[in-house]
DNA sequence: TAGATATATTCGTATAAGCGAATAAGTGGA
DNA sequence: TCCACTTATTCGCTTATACGAATATATCTA
């Protein structure tokens, strides 16, 4: 894969990597990789407010990286692709990597 | 790989994804990704100020994203981990695919 | 249609983060 | 040591963004 343009680079920015660049939103994307859920029970385990959710899910809607599912008064939200995950958890692993390589050149 | 706990979270976030969310942040790993660059030779490529550029890569280092290696009196900064363009590269295809799903879905 | 439940939005505020100009600090050569 | 070059840091400012309280909207049931 080659070097991405400005225009490219200006939509991965928007699109993903602003949403990935808040804490909240990374635990919701988790939450969700778990099982669905609806906005409260997310407000209730992640302990964030129900308005804070509910911008965080808007978002990451516009966003396409969740979908929004009704069912009856309630709104259900799951992953829309858990390739997501994948980038986190390679994320996860790549710190993982840094920290024992900082803890080896140290000793 | 499991869920992880909020302790890890937060390091994920501030080491990692809180770098990769700012866009010139981008832009510097892609330009160190093509070739070791002094921090002059960025600011210059990616038309940002010297100043702006110089504080990106610090906080690139500290997050031990990126390498300093002083030549002279200059700095030359490369890549610590090419994984950082993979997980970007990962998410670049990943924003492709949901645009692509976007267009089926409304045809 | 009234009420209960769940979600979305608006609003004002507070916090965080990036920016360039100016300046300081480090490095090597004359 | 002085000078030229490169990088790092400080400073004040501006912008962006997240937040909760309050409120509006949507859905279902009776």
């Amino acid at each position: 894969m080659s070097i991405p343009g400005t225009d490219e680079l200006q939509l991965l920015h928007e699109q993903i990597c602003q949403a990935i660049g808040d804490i909240k939103c990374i635990q919701i994307l988790y939450a969700l990789y778990e099982q669905p859920r609806q906005v409260t029970a997310l407000a209730d385990l992640l302990e964030i407010s129900q308005p804070t959710v509910s911008r965080h899910l808007t978002v990451l809607r516009e966003r396409a990286l969740v979908i929004a599912e009704r069912r009856g008064p309630a709104v259900i939200y799951h992953l829309a692709d858990a390739r997501v995950i994948a980038v986190l958890n390679m994320m996860r692993q790549l710190l993982r990597d840094i920290h024992e390589r900082r803890a080896t050149a140290l000793s």
